[in-house]
DNA sequence: TGTACATCAGTGAACGCGCGTTCACTGATGTAC
DNA sequence: TGTACATCAGTGAACGCGCGTTCACTGATGTAC
């Protein structure tokens, strides 16, 4: 199910419980292992839906630097459930499932890759290019997990979306 | 006790135990709340020791550039528990107790502070030192959280690493 | 159309477990005489 | 020096709770005759 998608990428893969997303799909925990074979075999799958739901969201009439706007902004901040899963299950994937991890690593690797396309359309050689998307993908998830880890400061989380923003779009203009 | 420090630092705050930590103490967990309220406050109060634990062993013999290509390396990604708070409780903390919320945004403020203030020195002014330490720390944390989530494989880390590190250097050539 | 039966997704009680927290108690230490 | 007592950090059994997972059962649905 997709409600379990977005309730890991609000609270993490442990927080949620098995019922809490049962419930969501408007069942009972029991019926849960009709349909996967343990919590981490949902939780890889969900990994994956993220991913491609956000992916296919990323149409190819919204350019690469509109798109970087709209991804370090305060609504993405704000909207953990439907944002992106880089930021939402960055920190402590690695002290989970093995085949999560590798789920989670697949999908990073696309969205590097569909940035590096992005750059190569843009006249951009291939190997600068994926050096490139991998450091505005560092920039973004950054970005986005420091704007969200701060906002008890609401006026320094702000400060970290302005100046993360304008520190990729400056990059652009080299 | 600042094991806790290096235990939260690895794991995240809600994965180790209070026996656990207390063990590592030499203790039994009864002891625990006759040092601490809860296990929220020893959270805090591990969050605070971590972030002067890691701001006075950048001493000012060392310039910044050394210390972001030591900050983002494999040894850094390696080793958590006595690594940066930043990336370390970034992801997840926005679900944590407020007080617990307070402490680290003022650990983030304080390090930004901290790396304005190199830039200050090195002739930036005050009001773009800020900006700019700011884009320096989301690509920092960027860099290692993104390099830490992707472990599972090797070259994508080890690229993440690479990119990151000479993204942030560039910015200097400006 | 009506009856008998197989199927199978979903139910909810139950399990073992580890958690954070509490609390009556222990036993080493320091002081008073 | 020796005894009596207060102090108090640390102990470990116990608590209530929610978790992931299991499983005997229910009850609606579809097929066979």
């Amino acid at each position: 199910l997709e409600s379990a998608s977005r309730r890991f990428r609000e609270r993490g893969f442990d927080a949620p419980s098995v019922s809490e997303i049962m419930i969501d799909a408007g069942l009972t925990h029991g019926a849960f292992y009709g349909h996967f074979r343990s919590k981490a075999d949902l939780a890889a799958s969900a990994c994956r839906i993220a991913f491609e739901e956000r992916l296919s969201a990323w149409t190819s009439d919204i350019s690469l630097s509109s798109y970087l706007d709209r991804y370090i902004s305060a609504a993405h901040r704000d909207n953990r459930g439907k944002g992106c899963p880089m930021p939402a299950f960055a920190s402590g994937i690695d002290n989970q499932d093995k085949a999560l991890q590798r789920e989670y690593a697949r999908g990073v690797a696309d969205y590097i890759e569909r940035i590096a396309g992005r750059l190569v359309d843009d006249g951009v050689s291939r190997l600068q290019a994926k050096k490139h998307a991998i450091g505005i993908v560092a920039a973004m998830v950054g970005g986005i997990v420091m704007a969200r880890a701060t906002v008890s400061n609401h006026q320094l989380s702000a400060d970290v979306l302005a100046s993360a923003r304008s520190s990729i779009a400056a990059r652009f203009s080299t």
